[in-house]
Order: structure tokens, then sequence, then C-alpha cells
DNA sequence: GCGATCATGTAACATGTTACATGATTGA
DNA sequence: TCAATCATGTAACATGTTACATGATCGC
């Protein structure tokens, strides 16, 4: 039960369902992520339980536009919400469960491809988040030490994601590097382009 | 749609659902996870689709056992989502977003309070794999390098978890170091009881 | 006029969690 | 005898995805 609490931390001002979305787009994406779908449903569950007030009113262009506030109520589930321990160790990684069972392929080549399109998913994500730093540094030359404190959290959370894209991309370098030796190793008595473990 | 397949990696040999599920506590449970209740409906749905076969055989203590069979169109629908490119992008740390939010409480002691707990937990779970590592690395003096092909993978998983919780940990200490600097910067101005931001 | 953006939603489906129901066997 | 383990499942609920439906306005 995370999004409602991070649509009641999202909501510091009146929003309706559309700028959350985008709000999402623009940060949040990097560690959660939803879909229109999803959200405009919640937010009326959320008005239901007394989270949330909505009125409607004209937008500048489209349709009318609904737009949610937060209550007491809502605010104090919020603060419930960040008073609770650290939810860690559901974390699912499908690409993992794909290389655990590569071997059932029997070529370390495709492990190997598969390693190179990993390395290069990482490495887009790691230059993004880069360049948002690079960015928050031109604009603040005593970044990170000059941070106004309600912008640390931000900080810190950017950090990780640079803390562990490192240690991922770090991985496929040393993964990549121990196959490629494996793959050496047999090259030489077998042309490459048989395989290279099925011979067992 | 990954459970399935996962679940068609697994069955190298026949398993019951139970026998799964224990599969998955011991190992498959560091990158996905899933509950008995979740696995029997699956691996009916799975044979439904020509996946899997099975057939009841007696247990020697308890209730008969359901046990599963890969099908040869299970192996190649297990071979085909082996193929299909690394699915990265749509992770979700509910702990990041309680850290993005935590501003709200306006209390870094709140803050460093929370990373003290996650950093405990992310040690804990650091020091389950290396005990792994170090387990694989007893029986066999040549590890990694004398590791069979087939053993591989399972390997490079583990290195992955181990990277990653390294950069976790070094995240939280860099955090808590910065966190402890701000607080510092302000006890002496005023008591450590009192608000430590919401003063701007 | 046409595609992009603004704006809200429903419906069908897929996936995952928690609680409940049942009952045998084994070891302390 | 009592708790743990073996073993299978259903039901209700919660969450999340994909596809579909509708229609206005703005810039090219």
């Amino acid at each position: 039960m995370s999004l409602p609490h991070i649509l009641l931390g999202l909501l510091r001002q009146p929003a309706s369902g559309y700028d959350l979305k985008a709000e999402f787009e623009r940060g949040i994406r990097h560690f959660w992520s939803a879909e229109l779908s999803q959200i405009y449903p919640t937010l009326k569950r959320m008005e239901g339980k007394g989270w949330l007030t909505s009125q409607t009113e004209p937008s500048d262009r489209g349709p009318d536009r609904r737009v949610y506030t937060r209550t007491e109520a809502g605010h104090g589930e919020l603060l419930r919400w960040l008073g609770a321990p650290p939810q860690v160790g559901a974390e699912r990684f499908a690409y993992l469960a794909q290389i655990a069972f590569m071997a059932e392929v029997g070529d370390f080549r495709r492990t190997l491809e598969f390693m190179h399109a990993l390395r290069a998913r990482l490495a887009a994500w790691e230059a993004e988040l880069r360049a948002i730093e690079a960015g928050v540094f031109a604009a603040m030359p005593g970044y990170p030490d000059d941070l106004p404190p309600e912008e640390i959290h931000h900080h810190v959370t950017l950090r990780m994601g640079l803390h562990t894209l490192a240690a991922k991309l770090a991985w496929c370098d040393e993964t990549i590097a121990r196959l490629e030796g494996r793959l050496a190793a047999t090259t030489g008595r077998r042309s490459a382009l048989t395989s290279t473990f099925q011979e067992r």
C-alpha cells in the first residue's frame, strides 16, 4: 500500500490526477511508477477515506479539472506512514531471474549478449541521473552542502540511484570479463560458432 | 509475467508446488518471492496451457503430492523468455518513497533513525549473502574459476546482490554522515530536543 | 485539417497477498 | 499431547496493466 501514500506526499499543493502523473514522470519514476488509469480510481478511494477533498474547476484548455486537496486526516496518514519502519526486502528483479536460468540455453554467448544489453540500459539510466545531479550542481555552486533542508531528502534518493547503478555497472563488467575468460579458454579447442558448454 | 517462467526454470526435475516453494526459500527469494497460494493456481494455469503435465503420487508423510513435469512446449516457452531482452526499469523501492517525503516530518532525527534502521536491515542481508559465498568458497578452493559452467549463472546473481548491497551500505553511511553534519551545525544554537528545520 | 497535449474516466484482465480450511505424520 | 512439517487448495481482497472511450484546444 504505497501509491496512496506517495500521492499524499505529492499533494503538498492541490493537484489533479493529470498533474500527479506528470510529477511521477519527473522524478518519482526512478523508484515508483503509476498509470493514470490507476491514479484516478486511487484518488477517488482516498477521497472516500477522508484523506482528500476535491473540487472541479475549469481548465485553460481541455475539459474541467478535478483538483484534490489533502485533508488533516490525509496529512496524519502520511505522517503515520513516514513513521513506519523501512519497507525493505520485497524487491523483484526479472532480469536476475532470466540470468539465473540462462544455463538452460547452453551457450555463454547468449549470457554475454544479455549482459551487454543490460549494461547499456543501466549506463543510460546512470547518465540520466548524472545529468540531473550536474544540473543541480550548475545551479548551486555549494551543492550539496548548500541545499536547503527540504531538498535534502530528494538529493538522498538521487544518491542512492547513483550508488547502486555504479555498483550494477561494475557487476556487469566483472561478469562480462569472467564470461569472456571462459569463452577464450574454450576457443581454439573448438570453433566459437559451436556450443560452449553443452559438451560437458 | 515472470512467475510462470521462474517455475519453468526450476522444473529441471519434476516437483510439487510445495517443493517449488521450498526452492524459492533457498536462493530465489533474494530476487523474487511467491506464496503457495499463488504457486498452486499458477501451476494449474500452466498445465492448462500445455507447459506442464502432472501426476499425483503418495507422499511418505502427509497427503498425496501433485508432481508437475515440464513438457516440450514448456521448455520452448522457457527458452523464448530467456531469449527476450533484459526486463529492467520497473523497480519499486517503498523505502525510497518514504525518504523522499520525509521532509514532511520536519525533523532530520527521524530521517537519521530511519537510515540507521535501513542500514541494519541491509547489513544483515549482506552478511547472509557473504556467508553463502564463504560456504561455496570453503567447499571449492578454486572458486569462482573452478565453478562448473552450469553454476556460473547462479554465482553471477549472488555477485549482483553483493555489489548492490555494498553500494547501498556506502550510501547509508554517506547519508548518515551528511545528516549528522547538518544536525551538528544546528546543535549549540538550539537544543537537540527541538525542531531542526521547521524554523526556516 | 491534423497531431500533440490537456483532461477524465471505465472495463477487462493479470498478478499478488492474507486469511481460511483441511488433515496426516513425526519428533520432543 | 503438542508443535512443526508435509501437503493442497479456495476466497476475498488489493494492486497494477492494457485497451478503450470521449472530447476540447493549440500550434503548425
